[in-house]
Order: C-alpha cells, then sequence, then structure tokens
DNA sequence: GCCGTTTTCGGCCCGACTGTTTTCAGTCG
C-alpha cells in the first residue's frame, strides 16, 4: 500500500495488448513476457488510455480524512469537516472511479460532492498533489494525527497538547504524561493522565479490525452469556456485524431489560475483560485479553426497537435518519420519537420507527447512507438476495489440489445446503505437484465425478471445472484445449499480486478476453483484515466484463470478500454476471456463502443478478452460450 | 462544505459517560 497521501506517479502509455493471449503449457513464464509492453491500450475503440496518473478512490477518500483530522485540531467549523469525512464515505462508496466520473466532468452530481471538493479531487488526479493539504499540513504538523488515535483523546485535546506543551509526537505525550506534565492542564486531572498513558498502551496492543467470521464467532459466544443473565428479555447484535460490513471494528450488542445495573456489573467484570472502557446504566464498554472491544447497550423492551436502530447504525444512515425525523418535527433518538409537545414515543419494534417515519423497513445491510432512505421513502426498496436463493456453489476444493475432501464428500455436502449443481474447481498446476492438477490428472478426475454423479443420480448435478490460474506473465496456466474440455473455467490471480497497475491489470484482461473463461475469482486477491490486493484499473476490468459477459465472483470466504460490496454494486449495474462462490476446501467451508450472499445484499443485489440462484437450466444456457457443451 | 416539495442562505443528530467542574466540556457511539 501507498502511504495515505503520496505523489501520484506519472504515467502514459499507448500500445496495444493482443486480444488473448493462448497460454503455452510447459514453457517458462520468461518466454512470453513480450506481452507488456511498456505502452498499451485496451484494445477498446475510444478507450486509449490518456490516464497520466492514478488515485484510487480509496486514496482520494484518505486524503480528505486526512484534511478532516488536520482541520478539527485545527478547530475548524464542525459542519465543514463532517462535509470532508462525509465525501471521504461517499468516493469509498461509489464502485465507480472518480477518474472515470471526473473525465466526464459529471463530479459535482455526486451527492456529498460540490464545487470545492470536485476541485481538489480534479487537483489530485491531475497532478497527484493538493496545495489546500500542502498548506494545511504547514499549519497543523500531521505528526499530531496519531495523537487522535489515542482512545479519549479527541482534536481539543490534542491542540492544547501541542500549544501548551509543544508536544508533536505519540512519544512526547507519553514523556509527558509520565513526567506529571500533563495534570495541571486546564481540565486535566490525575487520572485523566492516567487515562492517556493507559490509552497509549491499549494502542500498543490493539488488535486490528476483525474478519466477520471471527466477529460473529464471538458475538455468538457473548449473546449466549448475556441471554443466560437474569432480567435479560432480548439480547441480539447491533453494529457493524449486524449490516454484515466486511471487516468489523468492535462488537456492538444490544439488550432488553428492565433494570440492568446488576447486569452490567457482571459484564464488566467478566473474566475475559482486560479493561472497563465505560460503566453506566445505559451503556458499557470492555475491552478483552485480545484487544477486541465489546459495547453493549440496554433499554426496557418497550424501547428495544429505538435502541436496535441506533445501536445498528451506520452512522451516516441514522444522521440522515434524524435528519428526517426533524423535518416531520420529531427528534430521533435511541430513547424513542420525541414530538413538539414533548411527549417521548417508544418503541419496541425496529419496524414501527421506520414505519413513523414513512419508511418501508431497511435491511440493515444497506443502512449505510447509500440511497436507501429515498429509497424507502418510495416503498422501492430492491428485493434483495438470500441465502435461500442460492442453487448452486461454482468454486470449490478437494484432494485433487488442496482441498481435503473428496468430490463425494463434497457432493453430499452441497447436497445438504439444498443446492443443484455443484462445480468441483481445483487449481491448475502453478501450484506445483502436491498442489495443483496437471493437465493430465483431468481426464481420470472426470471420470471419478462421472462415477459420483452416477451414485448420486438426480440428486445434484456435479461439473467439472478449474481454477485456472493467471501467471504472472498473464498467460493462463492451462493451454486452451485443456480448458475447452472443462464445463466451467474460473481464472484467477494469485501470484504477484503487487505489480504495477497496467501490469496487473493485463494480466486479469487477458484472461477475461479469453472465449474460455467464465468466471473471474476473487479479482483482488486482497486477504482481510488486512493485506490489501491488486491496484486494479476497474475502469478496464468493468468495460471487459461487460463486453465479454464474464462473471465477477463474490468470494465468500470471510477473509476474501472479493470483490467487494461497492465494486460489485456498479458491476451489476453495468449488467455484469455476478456469481457467489465459497472456494470451500472442505464440507464446512460451504457454511461461508452467507457472508458471500451478505456482500451481495450490501450490493443490493436481487436474485436474478446472481446466476447461482439460476435455475439448473438457465445456468446451463449460460454456459452453452458461452461456448460450453 | 453541501444542500434545497418549507430554504440559493442558514441550517447541519442526539444522548451517555467521564472527569473536571461549582455547571460543563470533551469524547465517543
Ligand atoms: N446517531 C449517531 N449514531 C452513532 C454515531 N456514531 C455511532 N453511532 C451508532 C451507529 C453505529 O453503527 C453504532 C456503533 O458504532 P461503531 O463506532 O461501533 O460503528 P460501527 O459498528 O458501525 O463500525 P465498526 O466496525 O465498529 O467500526 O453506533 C453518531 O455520531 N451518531
Ligand atoms: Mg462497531
Ligand atoms: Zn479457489
Amino acid at each position: 500500500m501507498r502511504p495515505p497521501y503520496s505523489p501520484a506517479r506519472r504515467r502514459a502509455f499507448t500500445c496495444s495488448l493482443p486480444k488473448y493471449t493462448t497460454g503455452l503449457f510447459g514453457t517458462s513464464p520468461h518466454a512470453v513476457s513480450w506481452i507488456f509492453p511498456p505502452h498499451l491500450d485496451y484494445n477498446r475503440p475510444g478507450y486509449s488510455i490518456m490516464m497520466e496518473l492514478h488515485m484510487t478512490n480509496q486514496e482520494l477518500a484518505d486524503v480528505f480524512d486526512r484534511i478532516a483530522n488536520l482541520m478539527k485540531i485545527q478547530g475548524e467549523m464542525v459542519f465543514k469537516i463532517r462535509a470532508y469525512e462525509r465525501a471521504a464515505e461517499t468516493l469509498r462508496a461509489l464502485g465507480e472511479e472518480a477518474s472515470a466520473i471526473a473525465a466526464r466532468g459529471e463530479l459535482t452530481s455526486v451527492p456529498g460532492i460540490g464545487k470545492a471538493i470536485a476541485e481538489k479531487i480534479e487537483e489530485l488526479l491531475q497532478t497527484g498533489r493538493l496545495g489546500f493539504l500542502e498548506r494545511l499540513e504547514e499549519e497543523v504538523p500531521p505528526s499530531l494525527l496519531e495523537l487522535l488515535k489515542v482512545p479519549g483523546v479527541g482534536p481539543k485535546k490534542v491542540a492544547l497538547f501541542w500549544k501548551e506543551c509543544n508536544i508533536l509526537t505519540l512519544d512526547d505525550l507519553k514523556k509527558a504524561a509520565e513526567e506529571g506534565r500533563l495534570r495541571s492542564l486546564p481540565g486535566m486531572g490525575e487520572k485523566s493522565e492516567a487515562s492517556i498513558l493507559a490509552g497509549i498502551a491499549s494502542l500498543a496492543q490493539r488488535s486490528r479490525r476483525m474478519t466477520l467470521g471471527r466477529a460473529w464467532e464471538a458475538a455468538q459466544r457473548w449473546l449466549g452469556w448475556l441471554r443466560s443473565q437474569a432480567g435479560v428479555e432480548r439480547a441480539e447484535p447491533a453494529g457493524s456485524l449486524r449490516r454484515w460490513k466486511e471487516t468489523i471494528g468492535d462488537l456492538d450488542l444490544v439488550i432488553a431489560h428492565r433494570d440492568p445495573v446488576a447486569l452490567m456489573q457482571a459484564f464488566t467484570s467478566h473474566p475475559e475483560v482486560a479493561r472497563t472502557l465505560g460503566q453506566g446504566e445505559n451503556k458499557s464498554s470492555i475491552e478483552l485479553r485480545d484487544g477486541a472491544r465489546i459495547q453493549l447497550w440496554a433499554q426496557p423492551p418497550e424501547s428495544f426497537g429505538a435502541l436496535w436502530q441506533y445501536a445498528t447504525g451506520s452512522k451516516d444512515h441514522n444522521v440522515r435518519l434524524r435528519e428526517l425525523a426533524q423535518k416531520k418535527g420529531l427528534s430521533l433518538s435511541e430513547r424513542g420519537l420525541l414530538d413538539e409537545a414533548g411527549n417521548l414515543r417508544r418503541i419496541a419494534d425496529e419496524a414501527d420507527l421506520y414505519a413513523a417515519l414513512g419508511l418501508e423497513w431497511i435491511p440493515p445491510e444497506l443502512r449505510e447512507d447509500r440511497g436507501e432512505i429515498e429509497a424507502a421513502a418510495r416503498h422501492a426498496l430492491p428485493r434483495l438476495v438470500t441465502l435461500e436463493d442460492i442453487r448452486a456453489d461454482l468454486h470449490c476444493h478437494t484432494t485433487w489440489s488442496d482441498g481435503v475432501s473428496t468430490i463425494e464428500e463434497m457432493a453430499r455436502a452441497a447436497i445438504q445446503h439444498g443446492y443443484h449443481v455443484l462445480a468441483i474447481t481445483d487449481h491448475s498446476s502453478y501450484m506445483g505437484i502436491v498442489g495443483g492438477m496437471k493437465p493430465e490428472d483431468l481426464p481420470r478426475q472426470k471420470a471419478e465425478i462421472a462415477a459420483v454423479q452416477q451414485k448420486l443420480g438426480d440428486q445434484i448435478l456435479l461439473l467439472q471445472g478449474a481454477e485456472v490460474d493467471i501467471r504472472s506473465d498473464g498467460v493462463m496456466d492451462y493451454p486452451d484445449e485443456v480448458l475447452a474440455s472443462l464445463d466451467l473455467v474460473i481464472a484467477s490471480l494469485h501470484t504477484s499480486l503487487r505489480q504495477p497497475r497496467e501490469q496487473i491489470t493485463a494480466r486479469l484482461l487477458n484472461a477475461i478476453r479469453n472465449p474460455h473463461v467464465d468466471i473471474i475469482a476473487h479479482p483482488t486477491g486482497r486477504l482481510l483484515p488486512d493485506r490489501s490486493g491488486a491496484d486494479l484499473d476497474w475502469q478496464a476490468v468493468f468495460a471487459a466484463l461487460q463486453e465479454h459477459g464474464t462473471a465477477l465472483e463474490i468470494n465468500a470466504s470471510p477473509s476474501r470478500l472479493d470483490a467487494d460490496d461497492a465494486h460489485t454494486r456498479y458491476a451489476a449495474s453495468l449488467g455484469i454476471p455476478i456469481v457467489i462462490n465459497t472456494d470451500a476446501h472442505a464440507p464446512g467451508g460451504l457454511h461461508e456463502m452467507r457472508f458471500g450472499v451478505a456482500v451481495a445484499r450490501r450490493a443490493w443485489l436481487e436474485a436474478p443478478r446472481v446466476i447461482n440462484t439460476w435455475e439448473t437450466h438457465r445456468l446451463l444456457d449460460w454456459l452453452k452460450q458461452r461456448g460450453k457443451r
């Protein structure tokens, strides 16, 4: 990853890449390295790349978050700061690259991006720099940003420490606290000084964001504990977990309870607790030994709906909802709806809250302020795809490559899931003799699939596919005649994910243009929660997928969730077929389908967009159209 | 800085908890 703000690299290129490059099985990768000339266009009419440098939406968003934080320390107007923060969120959710929108001159038509921010985006895209930020950083030392990360330390205190004690770094702050120099500052005391030291310590060993899988496991344990406690009438997940966001910062849990004081005490003195961050009668917060944090809120059952809605968020969704309430002369909070006369209407059922504001109930996965409130007001929310809609899994592994179960075991597990189709897609040989399948193994595997098929009869249809590696030179790991012999071909990147944008994009495009390839799996190769994926030119990838009708995979593994919600939503809007696959390496892996479905739901997808919800005959027709037998 | 079936100017979510206060500011969710 590049640092959040650094001048982008200058590039220009103009040549052409072959329509697709035939795999030359058995030859050295170096023999075909010519497919990456220094200059290329993507062989599309009108798609001559004159891109001079590039910043991803994520990188642009990081710039605006940085501006917002520096302005907070500076003491700038809060509403201006909110505008930068909202713009950052908008950019992260776009899917389409901001550079493409800028090229059309349409940045200001994006909600939350006005004239000032659009100009800054354009300056960043054209020059890789931003004068406004450079001047801001001369006024406010950027090293102060690390102080903001200390829990309990906000912009006011950072400014105070900076101006009164010349504290510029985390080390400065630690030293000042240890020497007792903070307690005499206005608004500070011994306790707050000690809590800063504790905050710095926890920052050092604080764990990063969790994967959804880990978070749900922990949440189920804690919900079980809560439900076993006296007086708990209901306990439910909330926050990013309930919205199925791709990674989880902390566990947010809510309970219905009439007198939660004793329960809050039990919660903060649970044996797994390393530190109590706060304890009151309405909410408490703890940090566990492994660094994970849990936030617990309580309201009586008659207010549970309002509480659950609040704690589910997202923050931006909540703010929009509260603004809507305001316009109707109401005031919304976790306690309920307050009318102008000052009467509090408690709300037991979340759906009643949305109804009171004239809205359809909004599925938690949509609550990100990405247009869901407007759609709910028009009663035009999508009918989101569900786990029950899924009829096939088109990506799994067996003992023929790095899976741990046989074809029959995987097939029987798929039947248990109610699937009508399972594609066996073992790895091509790039992983080496042990890991991958050589082309000469394929006929024997085909025979085994046929035998299992005969044994299982019409309970399920088995397809012989393969997950074919796109080699680091862009060549498919199986030659065309081998690809042509398969029922389904998945192509994916596994190696050299750090190649420069144009090079790794060219690899992926080469696979998409290969007429035998049906699905592009885990397109970026990222590994959650920490390892970012390939730096793809998404606009080129979208265009190629659209042109060739190739399906884009949502890989359902909680450590991938790749493609992500934003890119999937935009891809589907272009008509690109979406497939949700588990990439299971054992029967248990098939259970991860629900995480992939969650990504699809966050991408606003209805079932027909997802090809593995289709009836078998329709799926087979699709494959046939793509030249399969 | 953004935005508009109440506005192109004047609004912009709202409450809990903590530690410092002698009535509240700061931080957080
Ligand atoms: N109204 C309102 N609600 C907020 C605000 N900040 C947070 N919330 C609510 C909505 C959030 O989903 C919920 C939990 O806060 P978190 O900071 O844990 O965020 P969230 O769980 O969405 O993401 P996370 O994965 O934890 O980073 O609290 C706010 O400023 N205003
Ligand atoms: Mg959270
Ligand atoms: Zn795989």
